[in-house]
DNA sequence: AAAGACACCTGTCCGC
DNA sequence: TGCGGACAGGTGTCTT
């Protein structure tokens, strides 16, 4: 479910309940996610949350004793709910605040994960290696041009490749080609230094729209209130295979391209 | 080094 | 109504 905007939109949620509060206890119900949950997370009882930021669709809440790096995969959410609430099926983990408010991790599919570091967390394993954040000058069309150089991938899958770009999923890479006027099968290093200036201008403008809307609900995706996300009305061509482009009418189509549907207008993405 | 297939897991929807 | 199969917002790992 979640791309940076829902990612963004769950950070900005949980943390007026978390930043500068005290984790009074970790409960974790069902530590087979992604990856094991690690038993040290307990370490974070007691600890204050210095920080609550977010790297790529890594969330991060720091404390002195160390870092919980939360990824909320596929079909992951965070809701704050009150201490002691009976947990629902899927909600594997929680942290309880001095407070009683409780940020709680429901996740059906489990691909999501929870885990603790001591180091930096930026030089964890699963985040060291990840490209810019797409909201920062760092992403531009030079730095796209120049690293896209050589690589017979399509532009697509280029794009959502969390060593180029971060926080650009399937839904965010569909509707960016399809407003900079891109065909997703083209090869990443044959696009051109002016259509990556296109592209890069039109992956912010709709990762900035969507998260101002809460980002994106296709199905199960909720803001920590319970709140769905408003983007789904704006998509142009996700989800919307054999009916009209808004642009032109034509049937919008649906291919697969790494394993991953893609949706576009062949007449309007060249 | 790069690209593609596969893995992880549950729920839902569609066709028969 | 039941069953099988395809598909779903992500991404690390293994094999070419």
């Amino acid at each position: 479910m979640p791309e940076l905007p829902e990612v963004e939109t769950t950070r900005k949620g949980i943390k007026p309940y978390t930043y500068q509060q005290t984790v009074a206890k970790v409960i974790v119900r069902q530590p087979k996610l992604r990856w094991p949950i690690p038993s040290e997370i307990e370490q974070m009882e007691g600890q204050l949350i210095e920080s609550v930021r977010r790297r790529g669709k890594y969330i991060l809440l720091e404390t002195n004793a160390g870092t919980a790096i939360i990824h909320l995969g596929m079909s992951g959410s965070l809701r704050i709910v009150e201490e002691g609430l009976a947990p629902d099926k899927h909600d594997h983990v929680d942290l309880v605040m001095a407070t009683g408010k409780t940020v709680r991790l429901h996740d059906p599919r489990r691909f999501g994960s929870v885990l603790w570091t001591q180091k930096n967390p930026l030089k964890h394993k699963l985040i060291r290696s990840l490209g810019p954040e797409p909201l920062s000058d760092d992403f531009n069309a030079n730095y796209l041009y120049e690293v896209s150089r050589g690589r017979s991938m399509s532009i697509k899958q280029f794009i959502m490749n969390g060593h180029m770009v971060v926080g650009v999923g399937n839904i965010y890479a569909c509707e960016s080609l399809f407003m900079a006027g891109i065909s997703p099968k083209w090869q990443a290093g044959k696009v051109s230094k002016v259509r990556y200036q296109k592209l890069v201008e039109e992956i912010k403008i709709v990762l900035t729209k969507a998260i101002e809307q809460g980002g994106t609900t296709l199905k199960d995706f909720v803001q920590v209130e319970g709140k769905p996300g408003y983007f789904k009305q704006e998509l142009n061509v996700y989800g919307r295979a054999g009916e009209g482009c808004n642009n032109c009418e034509s049937q919008i189509k649906q291919i697969t391209q790494g394993q991953r549907s893609t949706f576009y207008c062949g007449k309007c993405q060249r």
